[in-house]
DNA sequence: AACTATTGATAATC
DNA sequence: TGATTATCAATAGTT
């Protein structure tokens, strides 16, 4: 009897897989291949790394070590990780810099004020508005799905906001003592200090609407 | 003539390379296989990856597709993209009229909030230099001891300022009926939003950056 | 960095 | 899913 053995691993050409099925598994085995290699790599030599993978079906896959949200906080905010040298000298700045520590928390406090009342206006503006018809529409027509969304939603702005205070805090731990150490580098910290970017941003978020057609509005 | 031909690829336990030499071949070597396989998956299966490394020596390497950030964002965030549906949703709010005060309001309260976790963090860092004496001894006498001390104490502000955040979010979120009238948070966000700024993208040029990019020629 | 013998990953198949 | 196998691709050790 002629026998068929397998023909075995065939080349294949790297471009997006057509067949759904054959997609799905493809994407399972190679997705658990790239995260051994990166736990071999963590273990060789003693890297840190983390992987987020956003699957076509949307679900997201992570690895990470040690820990996926510590390393990714790390590259945004670009800190490495202080080690005691490092904190050496950012200490020894920081003894140096308290009275300026002081002059940008007043300076902050009177911000902090005018944003006060800038928002108290606008509420007052707002608390007008509602008399007006806008708001009687939406909730109660919403489906459950969508209200689900909205939930999400405000989850994100939670979450984000709890990620800039983080942001904020070790920007400040890194950034504030070498304002006490040289007047001149003030200026230039402050685009990355703490007011919420301008515009400039908007590009970078912009761009999460174009994939390259192969999301196909599964997300 | 006996030549004495490579031994080719041996068989290594998966354990912290000790040869310093090697373990940094080892690393550029695997490195860039790895990434070569997330490119790959990327290809094959239509995914979005981000890989963020952070090489013993301190040095960050990070592969995206898209863009790392983006990705990494919409990981820490857990907030999948915004489908056909959902996106109907807020067009269709617009179109009813919803003021532009109420993207505005959303983005002044982000700002506030910035503003106030800024000074909280600034103000609990101007009391722990006044409560704490030992901070102000020349930094040459601080113990290790007394550096994490330093370390754990700070770690401890971070989360005091991420608890706090929350708190805000929810107080905010309770007077604020906006938030929940209309799905307008993740756009509002999306053009006042508080990403890690662009600026320090320009330190991806810096040499202690490196990143890698499908996309970019690369592979 | 280039080379090659081997190991390790995986495409096809069940 | 999971297992098998023939093959391809990655890489450890060497130059």
């Amino acid at each position: 009897m002629a026998k068929k053995p397998s023909l075995g691993r065939q080349k294949i050409k790297i471009a997006k897989i057509q067949i759904k099925n054959h997609l799905q598994v493809t994407f399972s085995k190679r997705r658990s291949g790239l995260f051994k290699k990166a736990s071999e790599l963590c273990t060789l030599c003693g890297v840190e790394i983390a992987i987020v993978v956003f699957s076509p079906a949307g679900k997201v896959f992570s690895f990470g070590h040690p820990k996926v949200e510590s390393i990714v906080d790390r590259f945004l905010t670009r800190n490495p990780k202080l080690n005691s040298t490092s904190l050496h000298v950012i200490e020894a700045h920081r003894i140096a810099s308290i009275p300026e520590l002081n002059m940008q928390l007043t300076h902050l406090l009177n911000e902090l004020e005018v944003e006060k009342k800038r928002s108290e206006t606008l509420d007052e503006m707002r608390k007008a508005s509602q008399s007006q018809f806008w708001w009687e529409a939406p909730i109660a027509d919403l489906t459950l799905h969508e209200l689900e969304q909205l939930k999400d939603s405000m989850e994100e702005l939670k979450k984000t906001v709890a990620i800039q205070a983080n942001k904020l805090f070790v920007e400040n731990s890194n950034s504030v003592p070498i304002f006490g150490a040289n007047n001149n580098i003030r200026g230039g910290l402050d685009h990355y200090d703490i007011k919420p970017p301008p515009i400039i941003s908007s590009s970078s978020s912009a761009s999460h609407i174009h994939n390259y057609g192969y999301g196909l509005g599964l997300f």
